[in-house]
DNA sequence: CTGAAAGCGCTTACAG
DNA sequence: CTGAAAGCGCTTACAG
């Protein structure tokens, strides 16, 4: 009598095929092959074992199902990205989603938050679930641990950045090509002095993309000065910060290319702030959302999220669904966007 | 030899208990005590089981564990979301998940995409998986088909929108007080001809917004015009559309109350073309991203997302562990941020 | 402190 | 076309 529930309703177990067979008058293997269309199986006992099935609300157990079967898929992936409520990774969500629906798959999503450890704790997680493969951005300087995942039958491919130490499959953006063509764009419009603000050099898309604004500079004949060239910068209020105190020189840049979307962000803020979004131009690395809400409109690479997502994907489910290849790297190209915020001329300007 | 794995080795079977308990000499009830810390195991042994378990990387199946254990968790939510890649439905997800992190639970999100269709196929799959508990913002006008799911053990939680035909646990903003805090703020302005733009009228938020306008123009002694009441904009060119009939009139409004957040982007958008920014006033319900790099800044009527999420899965958790008593339903209170969009003044200004 | 037997809900591998 | 027995990997309920 205590022990009611909310509704005031003893919550009574779930049906299982053993109830379904004993109200259907047949055994668990013919309301097996009923449940799974197995076929083989007489018109009224289908219609019986439906019937009864229906009355008792049977639903399947594919915990169950999963254990005992060979394959022993689970029809479900973990995906580990760096925070499910940042732009780029729910975007990224959403394309895994969309193509694991397409397959009966559900996705396990966490977020890893640039922490190795939590990495390594959520894959264990999802594995403890016995998930059929994983999709991961992966964090930190080391994914060997990956190896012995793969060895059990556990796929996993990798996006956005590819794994450390660990030869797997994986789709990435063309980061080196993506920054070039910011930074050539700048110097386009008559920028020879062009500062540079980034995410935490560990991570290896930031480190792709100081490269690609290197060569561009190296093309053009420019010197690379350190001191305009700032990394590290983790938040937006950081990038703001390091704008601000760019600003403040004497010989501070004409233009900025910042590497990241939060980098972005805080970069337009210090501009807006310092009256400067006008006179300095920007191009940034990565999409922002309402870019027809900001004045000037910011000039932008911005990278085929969905395609990174559907395509990590596709590849799960092949390898799943038993594809035997050596490890695939995808990379897709990231495209210039112009708005206006990189058209600003500078003092070369032609 | 033709059945070679991509990095040339054989896939062999994750190791289970039997393989820990023979390579360490002991039963595997003895595996089963150490690994789930049960203790009253001799330390010599426990050492034994750890050394072997290492030695072959033994991970717990939690399938297996949570088919026989007198509870069946599985130690697994299912989150149903607008979509998983709205910022809104993001922020909720990382609130649900950050709470789940600390009861050691994984959550699968889906995304329903306001078809009442997708919601019923997405929680057959997420039972299907015997799914903890369910937290889902529901869509449609019939939430009844979830009495069984509770019966059965499966607990549920309704987050941003109340169930209908249903009397569960919920957890949603106060819709009429936000949307009326956020007119009369339009009205204390000097605004009396004040549009309304709105989401799809069957969604229960957006009726509960129209009505706190109305409440706020009734206070007022404002007569409604329903001329310049436009709902069921799905999305922002709708929304954009609707406005720039608006500014089309004769007797254009001199303010704009927008109930959600596309509808926002949408209505920003058609001022600024119609160069009306910094005239016409604007109040928007639901946060918008990089509010600060947008001019004027758009005052906003936000909601605690946040506290949504956590809200709702503390309390799922809370019924998962057995806390038993009548649905709980709670409301919390959304805020006005004041910007600039929405302090523009009317003709009535004082 | 340790383990053999049974069983969670299902599918496999048979036999009829 | 149908079903009885065994077993997936684990925990329960015992017995020693």
């Amino acid at each position: 009598v205590s022990e009611q529930g909310a509704s005031g309703v003893v919550p009574r177990q779930r049906p299982t095929m053993r109830d379904v067979a004993a109200l259907s008058g047949v055994s668990i293997k013919t309301v097996s092959r009923v449940v799974n269309n197995e076929g083989g199986v007489s018109p009224d006992l289908v219609e019986r074992v439906n019937e009864a099935a229906r009355k008792l609300d049977y639903q399947r157990n594919l915990s169950a199902s999963s254990l005992r079967r060979g394959d022993g898929r689970t029809e479900t992936i973990g995906l580990l990205l760096e925070n499910v409520a940042n732009p780029f990774s729910s975007a990224l969500h959403r394309a895994v989603e969309d193509v694991a629906r397409d397959h009966g798959v559900l996705v396990f999503a966490g977020s890893v938050d640039e922490d190795p450890w939590r990495e390594r704790g959520l894959t264990g997680a999802f594995i403890a679930r016995r998930v059929d493969g994983l999709i991961v951005v992966p964090t930190g300087s080391d994914q060997s641990y990956f190896a012995k995942e793969r060895e059990s039958g556990t796929h996993v491919v990798f996006v956005d950045r590819p794994p450390a130490l660990l030869d797997a499959d994986y789709v990435v953006t063309d980061n080196v090509a993506g920054a070039r063509v910011g930074v050539r764009h700048l110097i386009a419009h008559g920028h020879r002095r062009i500062g540079y603000i980034g995410d935490l050099s560990t991570i290896s898309t930031a480190r792709e993309r100081l490269a690609g604004y290197h060569e561009a500079l190296a093309e053009a004949g420019i010197a690379v000065d350190p001191s305009i060239v700032m990394q590290d910068q983790r938040t937006s209020d950081d990038a703001e910060a390091a704008v601000e105190r760019l600003l403040a020189r004497d010989d501070a840049p004409t233009a900025i290319f910042t590497a990241q979307n939060l980098v972005t962000i805080g970069a337009l803020r210090a501009l807006r702030r310092a009256k400067a979004h006008r006179s300095i131009a920007v191009v940034g690395f990565d999409e922002l959302p309402v870019v027809d809400l900001i004045d000037p409109g910011p000039t932008l690479v911005v990278q085929d999220v969905v395609g990174l997502g559907s395509t990590a994907a596709e590849l799960l489910f092949r390898r799943v669904q038993g594809y035997d290849a050596p490890p695939q790297h995808v990379v897709l190209p990231a495209t210039l966007v112009v708005r206006g915020s990189g058209e600003i001329p500078g003092p070369f300007a032609t």
